[in-house]
DNA sequence: TGTACATCAGTGAACGCGCGTTCACTGATGTAC
DNA sequence: TGTACATCAGTGAACGCGCGTTCACTGATGTAC
């Protein structure tokens, strides 16, 4: 399955090469890391000439941030079908919503490296910027259902919530989740720590589970 | 300043090539990145043929295993020394720990990006894994005291609150605190989020301020 | 429907470069007596 | 204190390798008439 849509080989003409070469960085960075994989490792992969890639990206940093952006893109659709609007209540789509960032970690490690650990400046790449906010966003919009639940009085600021909420997910996904060797051993399921910790968060906000459109 | 131990110059051997080529890659890391070095490079910076560093070092790998080891035992310093065994009280020795934790990914980046970004496996070398066991021992050991506060009843396990603020810490120093191009901007000093992060969490925990020993 | 032509997406050979690594070597240092 | 020798830590030349990149090229595809 090298290349997934028009199957079969093709003559002279690839026919689906910017895909593959997209594939074969997921791929290559799975196996190596995302430092790991060099242009000519992506075009031997996709069973085309070293010069074939340049036809479709300038160079490596550009593919890389090519599936860094398809990475944000389907992290963002991960967490808003997670979210759910936030239905059927805000504690229990929270939740879901911390899971799904963990899921998509460790089901997708190297688009994960792509987005995080590549080294690709985010705001260089407009259309990079963009979906890294887009994923952001689903994330600050839960955070503002949630805060809006609390009396006026002492409400959180959402953006800080979302941010909190990030970093934990973020530092526990990088530290124990992910797919490479670079991974801590733990002695629970890096859900279980989440789900835990996101809760004892949200207690300290004054957010007691039964109080949150349960 | 480039070898600052003995200083000037000496003739055929370099006398401190060994610590000489710990802050060549110290400088490259800070330079182009954990992955943007080579072991050439590092014999270059300090002034020797490329087939000096072997006589150190077996490859580039063990140079930044070594580079992360060193890392580490500076980080347990740091945190012992910000810890300060909970004194005057444990919430303010609680927050001074974050503080140095973070301080310590933005005033050592370097060091930071080859203990938890280099892509080395700690689990794989002995004296590196007992070296960033030492610097979690002190986290652990601060989370033990602060849960011992609490009415044993309820008393979260300490590994638990250990895991959880390292993971917090962590999450806002790769997010928005390190010194390289991946960093994100943030509406506020990775300080204050993190302190909030840390206060809040602890709330939720039950441990109102003013129980904590102050 | 057929044909001529333009354009596109690939080839494959070639290049310069820097890296990792080995090797016999050599200058400097330490030590036994 | 001096000398002979062993050991240590560096040299520098050499090698094979794979990468990035360019280039003229060519087969396949699309389009105008």
């Amino acid at each position: 399955m090298k290349w997934g849509k028009g199957d079969g080989p093709r003559g002279y003409h690839h026919g689906d090469l910017k895909e593959a070469l997209v594939r074969a960085a997921l791929a290559l960075i799975a196996e190596k890391g995302p430092a790991g994989f060099t242009f000519a490792d992506a075009a031997r992969w996709a069973g085309v000439s070293p010069a074939a890639p340049y036809r479709h990206f300038r160079d490596r940093d550009e593919l890389i941030a090519d599936v860094a952006r398809r990475g944000f893109e389907q992290f963002t659709l991960a967490l808003t079908k997670a979210w759910d609007d936030g239905k059927p209540g805000l504690m229990v789509a929270f939740d879901r919503l911390g899971k799904s960032y963990l899921d998509f970690a460790k089901r997708e490690p190297s688009y994960y490296s792509a987005m995080f650990e590549a080294g690709v400046s985010i705001d260089a790449d407009p259309q990079l910027r963009a979906a890294s906010e887009a994923a952001f966003a689903v994330l600050r919009g839960a955070a503002e259902k949630l805060v809006a639940q609390m009396p006026p009085k002492g409400r959180p600021p959402a953006l800080m919530v979302a941010l909190h909420i990030w970093s934990m997910t973020h530092g526990i996904a990088s530290l124990f989740a992910r797919g490479d060797a670079a991974r801590r051993t733990l002695p629970m399921p890096p859900e279980d720590l989440l789900e835990a910790s996101v809760l004892i968060y949200l207690r300290g906000l004054g957010l007691p589970e039964q109080s949150a459109g349960r």
